[in-house]
DNA sequence: ACCCTCACCTGCACGC
DNA sequence: TGCGTGCAGGTGAGGG
C-alpha cells in the first residue's frame, strides 16, 4: 500500500541484496497477477535470467534482467515483496516466488489481489502504456517550476485530485497529497487552475519536502528484507493524515475530513486556504 | 472535462 | 459472540 517513498525503500533495499542474483526458476500462482502472460511463459521468460539491479519509476518497481527482458511490478495496496531463507513459510497470500540460489527466495504476497506483473522488452520499457505517461519524477529536472505550474494551469479538477493523478504528478498517493496540500496551506477543494504561481511553487516544494522526508527516514531505518514493509508501516506522526478531530499542529483548530474520489482527504480548515 | 460509483479482494475496527 | 457496515497508503472503467 505503498506511496513513492515506500516503493523506494523497497527497490533500493530489493537493489541491495538482489542484485547479481540469478532467477533459477520462477513460479506464478495466480493468473491475474500477470494478465498479460501465462504461467508457462512467465517461468520461461524468467527462468536463468540475471538481475542486473532493482530501481523504481513512479510507484512502479522494476527488475532489470540480462536476458533483455524487465519485470515491472506495480505493489497497489497490499502487494508486498520478501526475501525468505530456506526457514521461512510462504505468507497466506503469495501470488509468485521467485527462486534464487539454494537457499534463498524472492516472494510476492498480496492480501487484496490488486498486485501487477508484467514482462517487457527492456528496450521498450518506457514506451510501455504503464509508463509512457507518468508525470515526471519528483526530484527530476522536468519536474520544474513551470511545469507544475503549467500542470496546475491546465485542469479544473480540485487540486487533491490532480495530485493523485499519476500523469500529472507522480509517486504521490493518499496520504502525501494531503500532507504536502498542508504543509503548502492548500486547501484540497482549490480548483487546480485558481492556483496562483507563488501557491503552485511552493506546492512543488512542499511536495519535494514531504517525499524527501519520508525517503530520508526509511533510509535511516535497517531494512530486514524478509520484512520489508514493517520499516514503513510502523510509521506514525502524518500532520493530518487520519487525524479527524485532533488538533492541527499550526493553528491548534481541529482537523477536517471530507470524501473526494470516493477516498478520505484530511485537511485543516483553518490553514488551508 | 469533470465527478461519481463501482470493481478488483481481504481483513479489521466499530456499533448494536 | 456474532453480524452488519464502512474503512483501508491504488487504479481503471463506465456513466451522467
Amino acid at each position: 500500500m505503498p506511496e513513492l517513498p515506500e516503493v523506494e525503500h523497497i527497490a533500493r533495499s530489493l537493489n541491495k541484496v538482489l542484485s547479481g542474483q540469478t532467477i533459477r526458476a520462477a513460479r506464478l500462482l495466480r493468473d491475474r497477477l500477470a494478465p498479460h502472460t501465462t504461467r508457462a511463459a512467465f517461468a520461461m521468460q524468467l527462468k536463468n535470467a540475471r538481475i542486473n539491479f532493482v530501481h523504481r519509476r513512479g510507484k512502479h518497481i522494476l527488475f532489470d534482467l540480462d536476458n533483455g527482458r524487465t519485470l515491472l511490478t506495480h505493489l497497489r495496496m497490499t502487494g508486498n515483496f520478501s526475501v525468505f531463507g530456506p526457514d521461512s513459510a510462504d505468507p497466506k497470500f503469495t501470488h509468485a516466488i521467485f527462486f534464487l540460489g539454494e537457499e534463498s527466495r524472492l516472494v510476492f504476497d498480496d492480501q487484496r489481489h490488486f498486485g501487477l506483473m508484467k514482462i517487457l522488452k527492456t528496450a521498450e520499457l518506457y514506451d510501455s502504456p504503464e509508463l509512457k505517461k507518468l508525470a515526471p519524477e519528483p526530484f527530476s529536472d522536468d519536474f520544474s517550476v513551470e511545469y507544475v505550474h503549467r500542470t496546475v494551469q491546465g485542469s479544473k479538477k480540485r487540486i487533491k485530485e490532480l495530485l493523485l493523478d499519476q500523469t500529472k504528478f507522480c509517486g504521490l498517493g493518499n496520504i502525501y497529497a494531503a500532507e504536502a496540500l498542508f504543509l503548502s496551506s492548500i486547501g484540497p477543494r482549490t480548483i487546480s487552475n485558481k492556483l496562483s504561481k507563488p501557491k503552485a511553487i511552493r506546492l512543488r516544494e512542499a511536495a519535494q519536502q514531504i517525499l524527501r522526508e519520508a525517503i530520508e527516514e526509511s533510509e535511516a531505518l535497517e531494512a530486514d528484507p524478509a520484512n520489508l514493509e514493517e520499516t514503513y508501516s510502523s510509521r506514525a506522526g502524518w500532520r493530518v493524515y487520519d487525524r479527524e478531530g485532533e488538533a492541527c499542529s499550526v493553528c491548534n483548530g481541529p482537523i477536517k475530513r471530507i470524501k473526494q474520489g470516493g477516498r478520505s482527504t484530511f485537511y485543516c480548515p483553518r490553514c488551508q486556504k
